[in-house]
DNA sequence: ACGCGCACTAAGCGCTTGCTTAGCATGCAA
DNA sequence: TTGCATGCTAAGCAAGCGCTTAGTGCGCGT
């Protein structure tokens, strides 16, 4: 078995309230009660609440960059390539869209130095799918004519799930990932 | 000459403040003193902070309503249609990203009362896409399995340039919509 | 000259905020 | 049995919050 320790509990309260109602309009004592610890109990295992916020915001940076590195080395046909790296990265921000609207979100609420790290891993994302489409256009096989404006729009199509994506819905994470890999596909692919 | 009265340049105050800080994070003491004028103004001219984000929101999404329905009516030929149907909608959102944040990360700061009302915009929206590759379909030019998905997919890039867009960039609005409109043709082109 | 209404402000009320301080129960080593 | 570290809480502090109240100055019709 897996315990979750108390630091974990509160981490796990702060994604669910940032989440739901943003890092300016969470307050200590919420994400206190969600963990069912007292305010105070707070500030025995993270240094403030901006802390709580870094903590979660870098974590799901991690994940989504590990998630898009691994997919762009699964393969090396470009075409498959793209296909899995669009599908793994909408299929991560649906199945993490709580983390992922913090990640997106509340950016802008981290401390200059803590953005400044985290938007390494933003860059590395960004590089990742540029990367695999100049690789593509490079082998003669995908037609892209503005890589970097299409490498966003690439990534746009997943970063935006987070802001209406609730799990139980209508349509499964894997459905809008599989639109999304097959858009992209047809975004791309030389004719 | 066009004269702004104090009530507009609280709006325009509340546009920069939430734009720039979310609807918890802005301070009624923050939107009056961008105004000029002291903390009691505010509620002189409105009645509520968040009938401040509803006034900026609801005139945010009639003018996105607006925009895409007049692009629907401005051509008759399917591909034609959604490729200006993207184009505008891109524009609008890069031209007004500060609204458009607000429209669409403060959605859920509405009252319930105001969001049920602002989500009739949303729906219109959302259908006018839709009616639009539903249409290609039906005149056998354009190729969508998934209309709804699509069509969602579509309203994201256009949506996603608020999160990062800022006018002055190194891009601009129209050559991110002319990247959005052509990516929109490609993906639902009949070959 | 005067009175009235309107746009606006100074001051502050009750409450909530992030965070601190002081202390208490538990478990464990000796 | 004692001593102490650990993990937590009760209470509260200073600051800031949305919003109200009571009033002030000014323009305008008469």
């Amino acid at each position: 078995m897996t315990t979750i320790t108390a630091r974990e509990r509160l981490l796990n309260a702060a994604v669910e309230a940032f989440a739901e109602k943003g890092f300016a309009g969470t307050t200590t004592r919420d994400i206190a009660s969600r963990a069912g610890m007292s305010p105070a109990a707070v500030y025995v295992h993270h240094d403030s609440k901006e802390s709580l916020l870094f903590s979660v915001s870098l974590d799901g940076h991690r994940r989504a960059l590990e998630v898009i590195t691994s997919a762009a080395a699964s393969s090396t046909d470009p075409v498959n390539r793209l296909r899995v790296m669009v599908y793994e990265f909408s299929l991560w921000h649906a199945d993490n869209s709580r983390v992922g609207r913090i990640v997106q979100y509340e950016y802008h609420a981290l401390t200059d130095e803590h953005r400044a790290e985290v938007a390494t891993y933003r860059r590395d994302i960004e590089k990742a799918m540029q990367d695999a489409l100049a690789d593509g256009v490079d082998q003669g096989v995908l037609d892209v004519v503005d890589v970097p404006g299409t490498a966003f729009s690439l990534l746009s199509l997943g970063v935006d799930l987070v802001r209406w994506f609730e799990p139980g819905g209508s349509r499964s994470g894997h459905e809008l990932a599989s639109l999304h890999a097959d858009l992209a596909v047809r975004m791309t692919r030389l004719r």
